[in-house]
DNA sequence: GTACCTATGTGATAAAAGTTACAAATTGTG
DNA sequence: CACAATTTGTAACTTTTATCACATAGGTAC
């Protein structure tokens, strides 16, 4: 495992991955698991080791909003930000590709904040970026209408997979950016006739 | 300065207020200035010892967005999570009432984290909560109409200023939901015929 | 007082987004 | 192949929000 995380979070010592290795369990989680729900208690500190997770945000009616992925050689911010208290989760998690997950028991993450200087800074990098991440979504939000909402998400996505043939059907991109489906087809519709993507059934392939 | 910062950051250390008394200093501002604008180099970590200061998120287009306040007691969260790295600030601030601010130049911020456990545990604290403020914010444009966001908005402003008396013009409202000036005439007013408040010039009674 | 500025009220209209209803196309299954 | 389930396309309509135009009201300066 050593070298796995090694490759994964350069930036650890090997003093810190020595810690993780004898401290964490890795556990296993097949596409479509529902891995943290929101109001659950979180007793782990969540590294990704293969796989991917989407993070979103709930509403009281059933509403899901999606905020941003998780992958290998990321962790969940969230997990880190409730360590000292005993927080309950604010975000849903939903595994998309089956993942390997090294679980850390929440209080060494704190406790490792002062022995491992590595382990300090992934923390507070995690922490920045994320919350960059987050006043980014918020602008989408803010200040731009579907049109332009639903680009930033597809180039999110994107990024995220680092291809441009998404695996998205138009339901879920909408229930991702809660609106409705007949929203979706039509916006992409028009981005199909401006040439900026080719429609096909279940997946989208991004032209520019 | 110890007791003031003593009575306000009842947290702290009194070695760590020692440290603060011997490396920040006091700035004052008056109400109107804008301490801080986007793309603009974050210097040092901001604690607020009176006054208040109004964070908005900025777009290319001139638009704003209000996030949230920064009242005695509290630390910016983001000029505390760009500290390590050279960064520039992804907010614009504004005094909305003269505020005394303890400005601690960013290199202690990050080396206090290791000498003074509560500094340390003020810091994890600023992110945790302010994450969470924005992941609220998030869920009342991702989820809400304009009607339910300007409850909530008029909720954050009863409880920033302890008061029922708001002080704040229409056009002030719209532009911190980056709407229009219409629009929130007219959903204040249905809410005065619901009962909710009282409308005056310039400032908004609320009754429930 | 009058002139002027700012804040607020309101109607008319346009644009964007959400809803309803249903058709057509594609895929999977026995 | 027949049939069901899922995905996508689209028209018609409603609701919400944005924009434009202008009226009115309260406060300030002279």
């Amino acid at each position: 495992m050593h070298d796995h995380i090694k490759k994964l979070f350069s930036s650890f010592s090997s003093s810190l991955i020595d810690d993780i290795e004898k401290n964490a369990v890795v556990q296993e989680f097949n596409a479509g698991d529902v891995i943290m729900r929101t109001g659950q208690y979180i007793k782990n500190t969540v590294l990704v080791l293969s796989g991917k997770i989407k993070i979103y945000r709930e509403d009281d009616d059933g509403g899901e909003f999606f905020m941003y992925y998780l992958q290998p050689g990321q962790a969940c911010a969230i997990s880190m930000i409730c360590a000292t208290k005993n927080e309950t989760s604010q975000i849903m998690a939903k595994v998309v590709e089956d993942v390997e997950l090294v679980m850390v028991p929440l209080p060494l993450m704190d406790k490792w904040m002062m022995q491992h200087r590595s382990w300090y800074e992934f923390v507070i990098d995690t922490y920045r970026s994320r919350f960059e991440e987050v006043l980014e979504v918020v602008d989408s939000i803010a200040f731009r209408a579907m049109d332009e909402r639903l680009e930033f998400y597809l180039m999110r996505h994107k990024d995220a997979c680092s291809c441009v043939d998404l695996k998205l059907s138009h339901q879920e991109i909408a229930t991702d950016l809660n609106t409705s489906r007949e929203v979706i087809s039509r916006l992409l519709k028009k981005l199909e006739q401006r040439g900026a993507l080719k429609l096909h059934r279940n997946h989208i392939e991004l032209l520019k």
